[in-house]
RNA sequence: GUCCCCAUCGUCUAGAGGCCUAGGACACCUCCCUUUCACGGAGGCGACCGGGGUUCGAAUCCCCGUGGGGACGCCA
């Protein structure tokens, strides 16, 4: 057997809500599964639940998708848009005998839940409605809208090799009839998926860890169905901070808010492709590497727990390996976000941020750190206090006198606070603290010089001149 | 309650019976660099959940326990 099917992949979300960074991991190892083997990765919004879907929660889906770089080869492809495919194949079922009408009620299903529970059974469907030869089935009651269950195997198991669990296997005694279609006629997950698995000819299903429990039950479906089963692979959850379930009340799960909060998506990316994924020791990696490393074999089966402080490491390193012209563009947009104009007379950004990109884990701290070249310095008072003692102002006197004849390069304002310090029998820092606060407003810069020189020589004076 | 899954440093992980006195990364600590703070460099601290087997030999295999998690919807 050496015809090797091409490999097709899926990312599933349902649109109730944000792409959270356990979708985005899922929608990343599906993507990577088909670049590796020159498959091709399918986008589908489940959106069968009316009641919870949005047009918002689409597009934010899209967004933080296309904000990722995951592009999909084909879709996106919307279940509602699919209905009349859904209702054709349960026809056929109902048809066949594999699917039945039920008539039981909600307050009914619910009582008998309470009840099994009570007993220390687990709750499910007890079949009144299941057709079985020489079973006289009651009466369908008048007014009622059945909804249609999916006849599932009373005997045997449904087994599978996860690809990432191993070898499992379920009891269809475990297993009850399940519903394919609600009394309004509309299809259900369980049942939308496998259709859609089935029709577009999917042959790797990776998705999150809480869909184990659905995976025999699809199985079962598709064996009725006479369609292929999948290969599955079920990735475990990633945990918040706190080691506690990922929840909205964590913060930061949406994929968008780390681009508000100033990560770099491809720091993002390589954070979710090592968390549950590993190449030896291997940490910092390109997409283009990693589509070419990845495989199933190497995703842990343990859940994960998200690392913001590994993360921002990871984007500190990527803002020091990133295009200029591109951190300046996000930059610019978000000191515009403060209030803060950047003109053509003042320092070039990109400048700016070359000074400054070692030192900072996130845009934020970027263009919060790179503010005072483009509006007045917020003086820390206490390093003003502290650095700013009355013996030193007379030698900065002099040092402004003499930075006004000073050609404006960081080597001659170097030169020209080198001699402020030795004239004065000082030490470096004596002078260069004093002068931070002055031009920068804080105790932390990169070298005073050499953010002298950025700024500007009228600049630097007026500020020193403004602060004695 | 029932079923399913999981279990190596604080965290992410390497590890597929001997290469393990358990490796790497983040964080933390120390030192170096230094014009402050970072960056960077060099060190350090730190883990195989417990108990039984199997084996000449187990972090690796099996069983039990314990602890976590997930699922039991006319949600996805």
């Amino acid at each position: 057997m050496s015809f090797k099917q091409m490999v097709r992949t899926r990312f599933a979300p349902s649109p109730t809500g944000f792409l959270h960074i356990g979708g985005a991991r899922t929608a990343l190892f599906s993507w990577a599964y088909a670049r590796k083997h020159h498959g091709k990765f399918i986008l589908r919004i489940e959106d069968t639940d009316i009641a919870r879907s949005t047009p918002e929660a689409v597009q934010a889906i899209l967004d933080g998708m296309a904000w990722l770089g995951l592009k999909e080869d084909e879709g996106p492809f919307y279940q509602m848009q699919r209905i009349y495919r859904y209702k054709e194949v349960i026809q056929q079922m109902l048809d066949a005998g594999s699917a039945y009408y039920c008539y039981i009620s909600p307050e009914e299903l619910e009582q008998m839940r309470a009840a099994q529970m009570e007993a220390g059974l687990k709750p499910r469907y007890d079949g009144t409605w299941r057709p079985e030869p020489g079973k006289e089935l009651p009466t369908p009651p008048s007014g009622v809208q059945p909804v249609v269950r999916f006849r599932n195997p009373k005997v045997g198991d449904v087994a599978w090799d996860d690809q990432v669990k191993g070898r499992i296997v379920i009891s269809n005694t475990e297993l009850d009839d399940f519903i394919i279609a609600r009394a309004d006629g509309t299809p259900t997950y369980n049942f939308c998926v496998v259709v859609d698995d089935w029709d577009m000819g999917i042959t790797h299903v990776i998705r999150g860890d809480d869909h184990v429990n659905n995976t025999p039950r699809q199985i079962n479906l598709l064996h009725a169905l006479g369609a292929t089963v999948p290969q599955y692979a079920h990735l475990s959850m990633i945990l918040g901070d706190d080691g506690q379930k990922l929840s909205k009340r964590h913060g930061a799960v949406s994929v968008m808010q780390y681009h508000e909060e100033g990560y770099l998506p491809e720091a993002v990316l390589n954070y979710l492709a090592r968390l549950g994924w590993s190449h030896g020791d291997d940490e910092v990696f390109s997409m283009a590497q990693f589509c070419e490393w990845f495989d199933l074999d190497h995703i842990t089966p343990s859940a994960a727990q998200f690392n913001t402080e590994k993360l921002r490491w990871l984007n500190a390193h990527y803002i020091k390996q990133a295009d200029l012209g591109t951190l300046a563009a996000d930059v610019k947009q978000r000191l515009n976000a403060m209030a803060i104009a950047v003109t053509s007379e003042q320092p070039a950004l990109e400048d700016v941020i070359a000074l400054y990109r070692e030192r900072v884990h996130t845009l934020v701290e970027l263009a919060e750190s790179v503010a005072y070249f483009y509006r007045k310095p917020l003086i820390d008072e206490a390093a003003k206090e502290k650095h700013l003692t009355p013996d030193i102002l007379p030698v900065l006197n002099a040092l402004a006198a003499a930075l006004a004849d000073t050609e404006w390069s960081a080597e001659a304002i170097h030169a020209a606070i080198d001699h402020a310090v030795q004239s004065n029998g000082l030490k470096f820092p004596k002078v260069a603290m004093p002068l931070r606060v002055l031009i920068t407003g804080g105790a932390q810069s990169p070298s005073i010089d050499a953010v002298m020189a950025l700024l500007g020589k009228t600049e630097v004076l007026t500020r020193i001149g403004e602060g004695l």
